[in-house]
RNA sequence: GCCUCAGUAGCUCAGCUGGAUAGAGCACCGGACUUCUAAUCCGAUGGUCGCAGGUUCGAAUCCUGCCUGGGGCGCCA
């Protein structure tokens, strides 16, 4: 009995009582949840079904609700059916209707927590994407992090994902990069608007290595510009990668470009009637999509802006067959959301085609001080000083376990503790602390056998657990439906904190002098389903799950 | 000025697609190691959910206004 089933069979015993109470099924939902009551004496699950309904149907919660609870009652696995309060339904399941999904989680193994709730949607996700003028930043970490959850819950879900980086590796700001490589090459002062930073020296210093000729070459600069470039892009490939961050695309600005692609678009959005001609520049009337202001496709000199790139972009991803265009982006970008969404408007396409999350800051602080410790970049805190400092389960952890919309202040000193303050450790080591459990049973040759008797798992933490480990499939759905990876880990928490409860209370293996009894067997089974969900929810956020720690 | 995110326990934050006495970790106080790693567990303390209205049987959650703090409002990329 899952909590979805156990919810099909409420909206049926609703239905049901809607029937014979002659009451319009129409205002029913088509979906209804049940939920877990905080208070044990509210049953193992809640529905609110009848407080939901029965004022749009004409009638009274209580009444609707006896209706409710007396076909419920007679379903089977449902071991007893409350009515509190205003008109809830307490549903009581019983221990082996509830333990049998420890068998299906072992079963399922790393499928476990799939579900079909994005089946079909065929998706493009959009993170980092930061400049390949410089290493990524702390920002850039969080989106590297927070992004590759996302895609990896997304996908669990079923969606069609293709996770995917723009390389900005056109335009002014790589002239001003190359410019500075020449001039640290030429040993001269870096240029207006150029880069400083270690990096900027071991990349001139890579580009001659890789091209001694450089300096003497026709055109030096670009040389710098080619190679440097390449070298950059390389250097924050193999950082992600490190981070444990799959792109599945890596799409060149200037490759765009040079395929004529930004005249294409420019003129498809030409024919739909949304350019103009002003002050000597050509415009894009996004006003006419909710946008503050119109916006330049080509200045005044006759050169594409970036906006125009970006709407050969977005034009390339739907004509690659994207249906759903997801893209992440830090705060200092949000004021970018109203002229994005015009673009896919005006070319036509339904809202919601495009969906563009923001996401706020993260300070590194030290001792609840903020600190800077870049020694490649500035003054500039990159992934891998946030990996220097934390690790890559830690910071990969850190950056996923809160909402986008909150700004983190990642306190290193915490994050580097192995305790239970430390979330990802806690995690970790209840993780570890299954496998360490199973391996003594198989030390002591303790068989768990082919199958367990479900309804020997009924002590109050088995309960819990089982309930916690039930919900898992939901919360990867809501995960990847509200676009917010930290429920994984927050849900994570919680199951660690049962199994902890659990192992605490309830003695798995026997006693050395003790025979193996049918309730060490049950339990077996359920420590080999908590490690498969906790493997599984670590998985997802892209963290490690330890065999011992 | 406009847009946007946040404001919940001393601290860091969940909860926000409306539901039952508002949760967790840390900190503080008091307990549990002849353990399956105590890297754990149990208990106690602690909150006018920024403020004021409104909608509702029911609001931390939805709506309006205000206050405070972060970010943003280029023919830059």
């Amino acid at each position: 009995m899952t909590p979805e089933t156990l919810a099909e069979k409420v909206l049926s015993a609703t239905r049901d009582a809607f029937e014979a109470l002659g009451l319009d099924a129409a205002v029913l939902p088509a979906q209804t949840a049940v939920e877990r009551p905080r208070d044990p004496k509210h049953g193992d699950y809640a529905s609110n079904i009848a407080l939901q309904t029965a004022k749009k149907a004409g009638t009274n919660p209580r009444a609707l609700a006896e209706k409710i609870a007396g076909n419920l009652a007679a379903v089977d696995g449902v071991a007893k059916v409350d009515i509190a309060g205003p008109g809830f339904l307490n549903i009581t399941v019983d221990a082996a209707a509830a333990g049998g999904i420890a068998g299906k989680i072992v079963a399922a193994g790393d499928a476990y927590g799939t579900n079909n709730s994005m089946e079909g949607v065929y998706a493009n996700l959009e993170f980092v994407s930061a400049n390949p003028t410089g290493p990524i930043h702390a920002g850039g970490t969080r989106w590297a992090a927070m992004g590759d959850a996302l895609a990896r819950v997304m996908r669990a879900s079923g969606a069609k994902l293709t996770a995917e980086y723009y390389v900005n590796d056109a335009g002014a700001q790589i002239d001003h990069f190359a410019a500075s490589l020449l001039a640290r090459a030429k040993d001269e002062p870096t240029p207006e608007n150029g880069y400083v930073g270690a990096y900027i020296d071991e990349i001139a210093a890579d580009v001659l290595e890789a091209r001694p000729d450089a300096l003497d070459a026709a055109e030096p600069l670009e040389v710098f510009r080619t190679v440097g470039l390449d070298l950059m892009l390389k250097d924050i490939q193999t950082t992600l990668a490190d981070f444990g961050t799959h792109f599945d695309v890596f799409f060149s600005e200037k490759g765009m470009h040079d395929r004529g692609e930004v005249e294409t678009a420019v003129q498809r959005l030409t024919d739909l009637g949304h350019v103009y001609e002003a002050d000597g520049a050509t415009w894009l009337r996004t006003t006419t999509f909710g946008d503050d202001k119109d916006r330049v496709l080509k200045n005044s000199k006759g050169g594409w802006t970036y906006f125009a790139s970006d709407c050969a972009y977005y034009l390339d991803k739907r004509e690659r067959g994207f249906e759903k265009l997801v893209f992440m982006l830090g705060a200092d970008h949000h004021g970018y959301v109203g002229r994005m969404q015009a673009i896919s408007r005006a070319f036509g396409d339904e809202p919601g085609t495009m969906e563009i999350l923001i996401g706020q800051f993260v300070n590194l602080l030290r001792g609840g001080e903020p600190i800077r410790l870049s020694k490649r970049a500035g003054n500039i805190i990159t992934l891998n000083d946030v990996v220097e400092a934390v690790g890559v389960d830690a910071a990969r952890y850190a950056l996923t376990r809160y909402s986008a919309d909150s700004t983190i202040d990642l306190d290193i000193d915490l994050w580097t503790r192995h305790g239970n303050e430390n979330p990802v450790y806690y995690v970790q080591y209840a993780h570890s602390r299954t496998h360490g459990v199973l391996r003594n049973a198989a030390d002591r040759a303790v068989d768990r056998g082919d199958s367990y008797d479900a309804a020997l798992l009924s002590h109050p933490r088995e309960s819990d657990l089982l309930k916690a480990l039930a919900e898992f499939p939901a919360v990867v759905a809501s995960a990847a439906e509200l676009r917010e990876p930290h429920r994984v880990a927050r849900y994570a928490e919680e199951l660690a904190a049962a199994y902890h409860r659990f192992q605490h209370d309830c003695r798995v293996l026997p006693f050395p002098d003790e025979e193996t009894t049918d309730v060490n067997r049950a339990r077996l089974w359920l420590v080999d389903a908590t490690r498969v969900v906790l493997a599984n929810a670590l998985g997802l956020l892209g963290v490690s799950a330890p065999e011992r720690m």
